[in-house]
DNA sequence: CTGAAAGCGCTAACAC
DNA sequence: GTGTTAGCGCTTTCAG
């Protein structure tokens, strides 16, 4: 089974710390000679020896994990993000323990001091109903973590989150520059800011353009249910609104289910209905190339959350400023 | 900051033994007075104390973590799978730390020895091009794993695969009922067993049928640029065989290529061209809903995965045979 | 009822 | 050039 250092020293009659040493890439430095250098090598690899990184990691004081915490893995959206962080943090030497919530949502903070205690050396974080309260004491502690996707204003944390107010209104503002009077707006979650922020940029577009809010055109989707649940939502509209002429969705998977609510009632969603939706899903393009779409930057929230995270581990001055980052999403419109 | 066993020993005079045994709920066991225990419990609470699990780790040698290798996670079904493990690890304590090989094939035996070296408990792990040897030299060290999705027949290892085969003959089965006479069979990733595996239960329907096997009828796509590729492919097989009337595709993201193709062209997938996949992807409902559907049973493999791996871990008695599943997948057919 | 001490495998300051 | 030693934070045997 795997040798240790202690193993290979008396194997071959030195110390501990002479293998450790060469073993480190420390041998020319600290002057060991050649002859036991290539010894130990030889037998290092002969013996095919893994260090145990659990005792480097608690002897150094850092593990080079990172971990991440997503509402659910499963998700397209978070699986691709989770790529993208995953490979970045290759990149820097850290490897990823990750954790999804899942439904057992009162479970989050349990698997924030999982990870803590694991010694991850930081955390990315896409928070859900998160009490909020473990986030102020890794404030507190100053344990380095950064939020993606959603964020507290109220707290001093780094986040890398999206413009999701500009998206919306930019995707309203276009359907109504096709000309569209009577748009809906159908969102889900609306415990969260972002949601809000989405249906804000949505009524800021309206409003900007002199056209009425009205509360038929607003659907609210249950989300635990929201396949079914949706079309009771978008009945409702369409019994009160009947010439809707536009949608815009806050996210993806509404959208989804809507273009089977549409296919179903045969609508004619090419030109008389424009669609507007905020990030996208593989089948869009085919089951609806009109679909206007603000595209979520998912390599970009990625990359930049592990940037700011690895940045905060490896300064050796740990106290700037958070890093609160915006990123503006990819406008797809179609003519 | 984190404090630790022996800071609370210290600042309420007892040894970081009694600590220790009262924070691992061992107190009564170890009969230890109420007072001392509520001492302690108290004080550590208070202190907000995390226990270091890497010390832990490194003590008891086990670190009830487990390691998932997948050569993507940003795919929809790997990601679909990774959410099952992890639900299932979460019910038995251990939690998952993970990797994607990504495009850099190269580097998944490195990857394995990363985390045997991070001390994961046992691998869980989606083969691709891996060199066998690490596979081999895991067996050799008995070191615990189970592969998900690919193995290798030549290798004693756990695994947990579909039947391969039987979906696709059943596939072409029901096409072949339903009259379809010029299947086609559209492929990618031949390297992989799998693969194969699934052309041959294409062969074998046609055979048992007597329908003979025509190389046109064959497509293979190349994996790395397969949403172009594949319009070559199948413009092929048009050309070839223009009264082709059936599809067989050996996985779901070729179905959903070859769906773009077809509303692109306008073509009759309703009654003329019969169609059938391997896996599924959410807009199929609607794209395509007379796609033949066999289902990867996700949770079903996610989860014997982890049980298998988790009763090695925890059987005294180690020299036990290894667990070789394959499971039906689930097939939903359209009349 | 409680404590001392060794040990898990590694690093690093300090000898010689 | 190389070894000694203490220490990372925890568990656990053995002694009182």
């Amino acid at each position: 089974m795997s040798s240790s250092l202690k193993d290979i020293a008396k194997a071959l009659n030195v110390s501990k710390t002479t293998v450790s040493w060469v073993l480190a890439n420390q041998g020319d430095e600290r002057k060991i000679s050649a002859v036991t250098q290539e010894k130990i090598r030889a037998y290092a690899k002969e013996m095919g020896y893994q260090p145990n990184l659990l005792a480097k990691s608690l002897s150094e004081g850092t593990s080079h994990t990172l971990g991440l915490i997503v509402p659910s893995i499963g998700d397209e959206f978070y699986a691709q993000i989770a790529k993208e962080i995953e490979l970045e943090a290759k990149d820097y030497g850290y490897t990823l323990t990750f954790c999804s919530s899942e439904t057992d949502v009162g479970r989050e903070s349990e698997m924030i001091r999982m990870l803590k205690s694991k010694r991850v050396d930081g955390l990315i974080i896409a928070p859900t109903k998160l009490s909020k309260l473990e986030l102020e004491i890794m404030i507190e502690e100053k344990f380095p973590f950064v939020l993606i996707d959603r964020f507290f204003p109220e707290l001093d944390t780094n986040y890398v989150i999206i413009d999701n107010e500009g998206a919306c209104e930019n995707l309203v503002n276009w359907l109504i520059h096709k000309g569209k009077k009577k748009i809906a707006f159908v969102t889900t979650d609306t415990h969260l800011l972002v949601m809000n922020k989405r249906h804000d940029g949505y009524k800021k577009a309206l409003t900007e353009s002199r056209l009425p809010i009205l509360l038929e055109l607003y659907g609210e989707v249950k989300r635990n249910e929201y396949e079914t649940d949706i079309i009771n939502v978008l009945d409702k509209i369409f019994r009160q609104v009947p010439d809707v002429d536009g949608f815009c969705f806050s996210t993806h998977y509404l959208a989804l289910e809507a273009l089977r609510y549409f296919y179903k009632h045969n609508m004619d969603i090419k030109d008389k209905i424009g669609l507007a939706t905020l990030h996208t899903t593989p089948s869009f393009g085919i089951l609806a190339p009109q679909m206007n779409i603000a595209h979520q930057p998912v390599r970009e929230i990625g990359r930049n959350a592990v940037h700011i995270l690895v940045n905060e581990l490896e300064k050796s001055n740990p106290s700037h400023e958070k890093v609160k980052m915006v990123l503006p999403t990819m406008l797809d419109f179609k003519p």
